[in-house]
DNA sequence: ACTCTAATTAATTCAGTCAATGAATCAAAA
DNA sequence: TTTTGATTCATTGACTGAATTAATTAGAGT
């Protein structure tokens, strides 16, 4: 009901903690005096929180910076290694497992695979044995587990609503936080890649923006105003079935023009096998099996007709995107994935088709940003996800 | 750089008064004793807020209410007339002028016509009168003016940067501010429909909607968190240009396939056109000069062609927002504006197109509400604005 | 019927608490 | 000696909880 904390001792202790933690994990090293300056707290203020975040080892003070004249600043450094985070990423057939310090650097990876066909309670097996080897094996704690996963995610409650990939209906994570005894944060995984993008410096950058990936389906993670936007149930991003043809082809989710039907690996291989068939191309008819691999290769060795194949799913992206970029006026565009291994002949037709929008005028222009989409980037991610958390401004009312 | 204020003594007094304010407001007439159980603050705390809030007029005490036993509590109603809020709406070519109590409540109302070839300036000092002669009419203080107006709005800067009905391009509303010497809030149209929406409770249900506005153009009003949002540049909700159909209709923006180019007045009047070139309607070929009215009458009188026309206009509008539901996943649209008149045919085929989404297998189902949107619904959304502003917790850092 | 008392709930008073604050002081360096 | 950084300490002020006062009802006693 009341969405804010009431102010009483206790919030102005948490809140100007929050204060200075966040001075010293963006600015530090840093003295106490910049943090009093930055802060407006008093300066001795700022000595006394400091000595009980030292107690707590959230800092640790790494001798003495450089000044003209007079006493040296002693420096504060964020202390990383207060704890870790452990991050996942669950595919179709595997798992990726990394441990993260609190500054978002691996420590550790490794990776599992599992049976499709396995029960859900089995794969909770192999995910709890894998974390509780983590956590038995360091001294440290364990702050927190953060799991990016596909499809449609309830982060509120745990939840994986709907995965068409994992075939997962109504997977309660919390059971597994409950083997694991650490917090457990879910997540979708183009809201995965938001975060990593928050985190490295983008949301400095823009309040607003999307991270479009694209791979098996396309996907969006949403920011509005720095922070992951989910939508009323959680599954805001969908954006591989928008319509950008009606009554156009058909597309597997049952509707007609779908972004995906006209974007996906399918699409190509289909208008490349079509190409084939009636003997269009040189450079395909050479190939025995054709190939996503295959099929990049003949636009490469120069077939035109193959490169403008890969124009138009960038048209076509350019097109979904640009009723995006009406509707959401977002500051920037973070492209990603290896659907776009072709990105030479893609991206530069979808930024044609990007080019004039209802805010073209502007003279904020709208930027379109590419990302190498690895792996690790999603475990980071996930981990961002949760180091965010942790560190997030006590405000809001504990429910 | 610092998003939050600091914690300090200063703080908690705004917060734990914005917090008193906040519950007289919405559930007033209430007692100490409730307050102070809704807040979770001290009761003797209470008794000190209150009463410096009943010295500055913020309350009235309004008797004593009910108890089985024991004292009965005193109520304090919110005083509605501490001050007032006059709003405009700035149409093609009038301008419209309401006075506003702080419930949103309507007290008084005018519009001036004007020349559209006027200048800016000209049309600056026909608002500044009107306002200046209300504010001089009333012994109440003005807490400010909220301006609604078409076009693509810089909110911060109180700039309309952009706006084709009125054929203004980047005109600054702080020029007014200093003629009149109150705070000028200004705002895009649909949004002030949202707060509107807002105000009246549709925020308390859903925590993310958005509000269609058609009329001349298609706009929408985006709500995320209970609050409006705007975009990157002030410009999201622009959705009138975005793309149904790849290479369709030529729009008068340039651009092939808007959804404008299939949903607007000028589309439905050039299909009838040519239903009635061919004479295949009976309806339409009685008819001299085809008209809006005339083409709704023709549908009414049960010609099948034009309901259909109309069928097709829903089925339009339905794609367009299937992709933002998709995209953005909000609980619930708010339609609304004369270009539904004839809701009958269109909102039936609408309804139809939006059933399937990505989301509706979700138990919780996407709302569409359909509202009427008469003249004082856009000035109460601009006072609500204002409103909102003057009440809203004093958690940030001011700039 | 009237008065008085106990019980109950609402509101206020008041001394106590604690985090921030600013002035004074200490520490370290040029 | 001067300058800058860090700390100490008395003061401030908003919340807090216990005690008190205010207002009301039920019920007992006359």
């Amino acid at each position: 009901m009341d969405r804010f904390r009431r102010g009483n001792k206790q919030l102005i202790k948490d809140l100007n903690e929050a204060l200075v933690i966040d001075q010293v994990r963006r600015f530090g090293p840093i003295s106490r005096k910049d943090i009093a300056i930055n802060t407006s707290l008093g300066a001795s203020t700022v000595t006394y929180i400091v000595d009980s975040l030292l107690k707590e080892k959230y800092f640790t003070e790494i001798g003495s910076g450089i000044s003209d004249y007079g006493r040296k600043p002693v420096l504060l450094q964020f202390n990383q290694r207060k704890s870790y985070i452990i991050a996942l990423k669950i595919e179709e057939k595997q798992i990726i497992y990394g441990k993260f310090d609190l500054n978002a650097r691996m420590l550790a990876k490794i990776s599992h695979n599992f049976n499709p066909k396995d029960s859900v309670k089995a794969i909770f097996r192999l995910m709890a044995d894998q974390i509780n080897q983590w956590i038995a094996a360091d001294t440290l704690p364990c702050s927190g587990i953060g799991i990016a996963a596909p499809g449609l995610v309830d982060q509120a409650n745990q939840k994986i609503i709907h995965s068409p990939i994992l075939e997962w209906e109504e997977v309660d994570f919390s059971k597994l936080e409950e083997e694991v005894q650490v917090p457990v944060y879910l997540e979708n995984d183009a809201n995965a890649i938001a975060h990593a993008e928050l985190w490295d410096g983008r949301g400095e950058q823009f309040q607003n923006f999307i991270c479009i990936t694209i791979g098996a389906g396309v996907g969006a993670g949403i920011v509005v105003k720095n922070e992951i936007y989910r939508g009323e149930v959680g599954g805001a991003g969908e954006i591989g079935h928008i319509i950008i043809q009606r009554d156009g082809l058909l597309c597997y989710c049952g509707q007609r023009g779908c972004l995906e039907a006209y974007t996906s690996d399918r699409f190509i291989m289909a208008e490349a096998l079509h190409l084939k068939e009636l003997k269009l191309s040189p450079a395909l008819n050479q190939v025995e099996q054709l190939t996503m691999n295959s099929i990049l290769q003949a636009a490469d060795s120069g077939d035109e007709l193959v490169q403008e194949l890969y124009q138009r799913v960038g048209e076509n992206l350019g097109i979904g995107l640009k009723s995006i970029v009406n509707f959401f006026n977002p500051g920037a565009i973070v492209l990603g994935g290896e659907g776009l291994r072709a990105k030479k002949y893609i991206i530069p037709a979808l930024r044609k088709e990007l080019e004039d929008h209802f805010f073209s005028r502007h003279s904020k222009k709208l930027e379109i940003i590419l990302i190498d989409l690895e792996e690790n980037q999603w475990l980071m991610g996930a981990a961002a996800m949760v180091i965010t958390q942790l560190f997030k401004e006590p405000l809001y009312r504990e429910v």
